[in-house]
This record gives C-alpha cells, sequence and structure tokens, in this order.
RNA sequence: GCCGCCAUCGUCUAGUGGCCUAGGACAUCGGAUUCUCAUUCCGAAAACCGCGGGUUCAAAUCCCGCUGGCGGUGCCA
C-alpha cells in the first residue's frame, strides 16, 4: 500500500480557530500512527475573504501546538494548475464554460454512494438533489471542489479528513475524481464542534483562535489533550494523554458520529491539571516566557519578576492556577507596590476591634522577632496575638494577608512574605498605617 | 422548502442484545483538611438512554416511523 498521506486544509480567512485544531490533530495522528505523512495546504482561492496575516497565524499556531508538518502547499500560487484540468473536462464534455466561469455538469440520473470512515456509515446521493456547480471562478480561480479534488489528487492524500460540514458536497468531489478517472480518496467527515447554543462554533461564540487561547495562558499539551477527547475516547480510556500516546491509540474509526459542544471550563481544568504535573523548574520557563510574550518583548531580564524570583513562587501558586494568565493577579503584589482599596479591611472579622490600633500591634510583635523571621515563631506570635484579642487566628492572618499585599486572596501568607522580605513587609504596613489613619 | 447528518446526566463520554435498578470525568452542591484562595480527600444530586412502535426469552444497544437539533443548499470555504 501507499504511504498515508493527510493533510490540514484551512483557507486564510481569520485567525487560526480553536475548531481547526482538531481537524489537524486528528489528520496529524492517522499520519503518525501509520508512519504516513502530514502536510498543510492554505486554501486560499477567495480573494475577498483572504486575511493578511492569517497564513502565518496558522503556520505559528501548528508549530505551537507542535503538529509538526511536512511539505504547504498554498494554492493561489499554482491557479495555472487548477486552469488546466478545468479545461481538460471542458474538452471530455462533463464541463462547460458560462459567463467566464466553467461549471461541471451533473449527470442526468444516478446516485453516488460512499462510506464514510466516521461511523462507517453509508451516504446516498440523488444526482437529482445535486446542481451544476462551478469549478473555475471567472476570475481564474477554482472554487474549493475542483481545488480539493485536484490538490488531494495530486498530494495523494488519504484519507481526506474534514469537517462535516462538507459531507453535503461530496458527491460533487466524487463525481469530479471520476470524471477525471482518478480514484476516489477515503472520507473521514469529523462531526461539528459547536458552541453552548449547539449551532457550529464561530467567532460568534467568542472567536476563539488558537492564539488567543496562547495569549490566555492555555498549555499546548491540554489543548491538545481537550480536543482530541471531543469526539473520542482512547481505548485505553485513559484521561492524559501526549501526543506521541495519541498517535499510538488513535483510530479514525473510532471518532464519534455525534456533534460534541466545546466546554471551556473542562479545558481550563485540564490545563490547571496540566500546570500541576509540570516540573517547576520546566514551568518557571513556562511562565518566565509567557510573560516576556505577553509583553511582546518588552520585557528584559532585568525587569521583575526575574527567572529567579519566578522560581521562588512557582512552589506557591502551582496548585493555585488554572491558567499561566493567572500567574499576574497572584503575585503581581510580590513585584509592585499595593494599591488599597479600603472596602477590603470589612471583610475582615476582627469584631470591634480598631484596624489601625491591631496594625499597630502587628508591627509592634513584627519588630520584635528575631531576624530572620521563622515560620513557626511568626505563625506562634500571631496565634497569640489573636488570643490575646479575642479574635480568630485566622482573621489576624487575613489582615496581614491585606495590609502588605491589598488582597483578600494570595499564596499563603508566610512565604509570600519570605519572598517580599522583611523590610518590605515593615514598610507596607507602617505605611498604610500612616497613609490611612482615620479611614483604619 | 429541498437534501443530508445526528440523538445516553447541564457538558464530554463508557456502553456494539443479558455483567446497566446505566459507569467515569468536568461543572454544581454538601463535608473533611486549611491563615485566604487553591490543592487533596470523602459524599450527594444529576440521564425513566428524545418519543412511539416493532424484532427477541431479553434492547441504551437491532429495525421502522415521528419529533427535535444541526449542517448544506454561493463564481465562500
Amino acid at each position: 500500500m501507499d504511504k498515508v498521506k493527510t493533510r490540514f486544509a484551512p483557507s486564510p480567512t481569520g485567525m487560526m480557530h480553536i475548531g481547526g485544531v482538531r481537524t489537524a490533530l486528528y489528520a496529524y495522528l492517522v499520519a503518525r500512527k501509520n508512519s504516513g505523512i502530514f502536510s498543510l495546504r492554505i486554501e486560499d482561492t477567495d480573494r475577498n475573504r483572504f486575511v493578511e496575516g492569517a497564513t502565518e497565524d496558522i503556520i505559528d499556531s501548528l508549530k505551537w501546538l507542535g503538529l509538526d508538518f511536512e511539505g504547504l502547499v498554498i494554492q493561489s500560487e499554482r491557479k495555472e494548475l487548477y486552469q488546466k484540468y478545468a479545461r481538460e473536462l471542458v474538452d471530455k464534455g462533463m464541463a462547460y464554460e458560462q459567463e467566464g466561469a466553467i461549471w461541471f455538469k451533473i449527470p442526468k440520473d444516478g446516485k453516488v454512494e460512499f462510506n464514510d470512515l466516521i461511523g462507517s456509515r453509508k451516504v446516498v446521493f440523488d444526482f437529482n438533489s445535486q446542481k451544476d456547480f462551478v469549478l473555475l471562478k471567472s476570475d481564474g480561480f477554482p472554487t474549493y471542489h475542483l481545488a480539493h479534488v485536484v490538490d488531494d489528487h495530486i498530494m495523494e492524500t488519504n484519507p481526506v479528513i474534514r469537517a462535516e460540514e462538507w459531507l453535503p458536497s461530496t458527491p460533487k468531489h466524487i463525481l469530479t475524481f471520476q470524471a477525471f478517472g482518478w480514484d476516489v480518496p477515503q472520507y473521514a467527515h469529523l462531526p461539528l464542534i459547536l458552541g453552548t447554543d449547539r449551532s457550529k462554533l464561530s467567532k460568534r461564540h467568542g472567536a476563539r483562535s488558537v492564539s488567543e487561547f496562547r495569549k490566555d495562558g492555555f498549555l499546548p499539551e491540554a489543548i491538545l489533550n481537550y480536543m482530541a477527547f471531543l469526539g473520542w475516547t482512547p481505548p485505553s480510556e485513559k484521561e492524559f494523554l501526549t501526543l506521541d500516546e495519541m498517535a499510538k491509540e488513535f483510530d479514525i474509526k473510532d471518532v464519534h458520529v455525534a456533534p460534541g459542544v466545546f466546554d471551556i471550563t473542562k479545558l481550563e481544568w485540564m490545563n490547571g491539571e496540566y500546570i500541576r504535573k509540570t516540573q517547576n523548574s520546566k514551568l518557571k520557563t513556562q511562565i518566565y516566557q509567557y510573560l516576556r510574550e505577553l509583553s511582546e518583548g518588552t520585557l528584559t531580564p532585568q525587569d521583575h519578576p526575574t527567572e529567579e524570583e519566578i522560581e521562588k513562587v512557582v512552589p506557591l501558586i502551582k496548585e493555585r492556577i488554572k491558567k499561566l494568565s493567572d500567574f499576574i493577579p497572584l503575585t503581581d503584589f510580590l513585584w509592585e507596590k499595593p494599591e488599597y482599596d479600603l472596602e477590603v479591611f470589612k471583610k475582615i472579622k476582627l469584631d470591634n476591634l480598631d484596624i489601625k490600633d491591631v496594625l499597630d500591634k502587628v508591627v509592634y510583635k513584627l519588630e520584635e522577632l528575631k531576624k530572620p523571621w521563622k515560620s513557626e515563631e511568626f505563625e506562634k506570635t500571631f496565634r497569640n496575638l489573636a488570643e490575646e484579642l479575642g479574635v480568630p487566628a485566622g482573621s489576624i492572618f487575613q489582615l496581614i494577608r491585606v495590609a502588605v499585599s491589598g488582597q483578600l486572596v494570595t499564596p499563603p501568607l508566610f512565604e509570600s512574605i519570605q519572598i517580599l522580605g522583611e523590610e518590605e513587609t515593615l514598610a507596607r504596613i507602617k505605611s498604610l498605617v500612616s497613609k490611612y489613619p482615620r479611614l483604619l
């Protein structure tokens, strides 16, 4: 048998869409599984819908995801090829020219049948449900129908893996292959991916391109894993699979027929799982690179947080973030002086105690504490203070937390303070007290 | 309208005639641990397997009809 060749064939009408990830992934997996070849084809035959930068975004996204492809075909660069083939059909009498376009002539009677790889379903279309269609537009560019048939024949694509929205036009394609006298490839029409309103996932559902997910701090492994499972369960029924493991287990025949709803909540959960599974040193690097990318290169190694600083915080935030972007709100108080919203102090239950008085006591205790501050002593000191004041220890810790960070939620207090440093901690509390003597 | 695809908890799914009084995961809700938040650990609720007919000793699983959802119906892809 010939080598298995698959391809991902998006049209550059926008940034690479998250739904396209699954199509690309399955095609990639089929190739890998069969030691075949996976390539990319840019379907840019509609000049009106062409979006500048889209091709680059698709390539970048594929690379970022780790879906390596060999071979790149750009349809607009081989216009003449399609023209030649369109003419050939005209010469054969199977197509005709009208108003500058070349139309495929649908035979009078009969039907097309084919077995789709997905769900091994048999699909039958009557010719009379089909109308003549354009192969070559009057601007000289091919339509999808022609380009698909010509390219996938030349590229020896088999199976053709594409979204189910193509299913209704498959008879056109089969007829065209036959008109040329070429072998018809096998088709795998992947079920649609739906938005929460159950209509085809699109920009209306929050327009999520791969690059946006990347910017949001999603990991490629998590995206791949989640998308793979939208319509497929590995025979092993494992929950987490690497690309290699997927390639081993994947069989296009196991892909479901029913459409699936894209659920970002589950993707986020999975991303969190991947973050937790990542080695600290690797996570440190990922966060560092992520922050640099976010700042579009304006972040230099001298800016905060530095790689060393991130390294110290990683163990504290690893179990607290679902996305790399969560790192920022959770830790920025460590590198920047906090802005205080006095409202948050009201959420600390200190009975009728005066916050300023309590903070004064905190400062006093901290100054008494032997340096370097030790975790046990720190804790004991403030538990004692809480007892003296007759309030829960948690309230005291919470007050210190807010005083130091301006936030109700932070990584563990003492560890955060250690990163902040003793002087900075004291300075922050003192300046808070002096800045807002009344309000507190 | 016409053509086509699909149909198990809110979501992703297991399930290919008896192991199913339908299992898992996310989300949700309780509870335990805890200085906040998270993590982790327990537990609960959640699908009369879209509806109606068959076939069979036996159906979520096979067949038919219906309904519903979605897709296509472009010199877009």
